[in-house]
DNA sequence: CAGAATCCTAGCAGATACTG
DNA sequence: CAGTATCTGCTAGGATTCTG
């Protein structure tokens, strides 16, 4: 026996979790889709109004980032076909829910921030 | 009154995390973090086998994602002096503390995975 | 084995200008 | 107001080579 021992495998409680973390990664990990989605909270939101929340993102990136989040099915966007023209943004229910595990995040955030700070500097001490 | 109403402030809830999240993203956000994290899940692991656990990774980035991650005393990096050399990596209480986010994050990435390829198609399918 | 050093490239994202 | 179109720089990250 003794085989040629492929390539050690993991515990298996990420092995296939993997691919699903990256995918979540790729879709919150870029620069301001989470930012958008915690402006909207609870509430619907304008376009320009999230723009000047959103600050300093650009119009080019904004409108990037609601597509991408209304592609997956995150956000709505509503036309109200008025003068001048109107359209609304909202977290739909699997967007608020992911709102929660990314407070979740925050909370970590928070209870972690002056202890990485504080290793950060340590470490460069370190040098 | 009706002052020039500055800037439209959000409900608060995210006005003061966007830095503390940005903060995290920014270091989980990028390509290896994650699954170098859950590699190391429980257990110590050695240079060349987190290699071969997280391929395709390259030396480079295996190289660079530990020392960000060992910067912010998320893992511990011990030296062995043996011949040839033995360096073994471990996650530190915090960095098993963010894993537990991360878990978190996997589970919603679960429960969603499907409804959010569904959505995708749906939304190409509409051009 | 565990890296460091170097080179190189795709694509993310900023700035700017234009449109219905 | 709510976007699109273009042009461009920057950098994360891959491939490769070298070392203690």
């Amino acid at each position: 026996m003794a085989e040629p021992l492929p390539i050690s495998d993991d515990d298996g409680l990420c092995e296939e979790g993997r691919d699903l973390i990256r995918g979540v990664l790729e879709r919150i990990g870029d620069k301001w889709s989470v930012i958008v989605i915690c402006q909207l909270g609870d509430t619907t939101r304008r376009f320009n109004e999230l723009r000047r929340m959103s600050a300093p993102i650009t119009q080019r990136m904004l409108s990037a980032t609601l597509r991408g989040l209304e592609r997956d099915g995150l956000v709505t966007r509503t036309v109200h076909d008025t003068k001048p023209p109107r359209v609304d943004y909202a977290l739909t229910p699997r967007g608020t829910s992911l709102l929660e595990v990314v407070r979740a995040l925050a909370g970590w955030a928070e209870r972690n921030a002056t202890g990485i700070l504080d290793s950060r500097t340590a470490f460069d001490a370190a040098g």
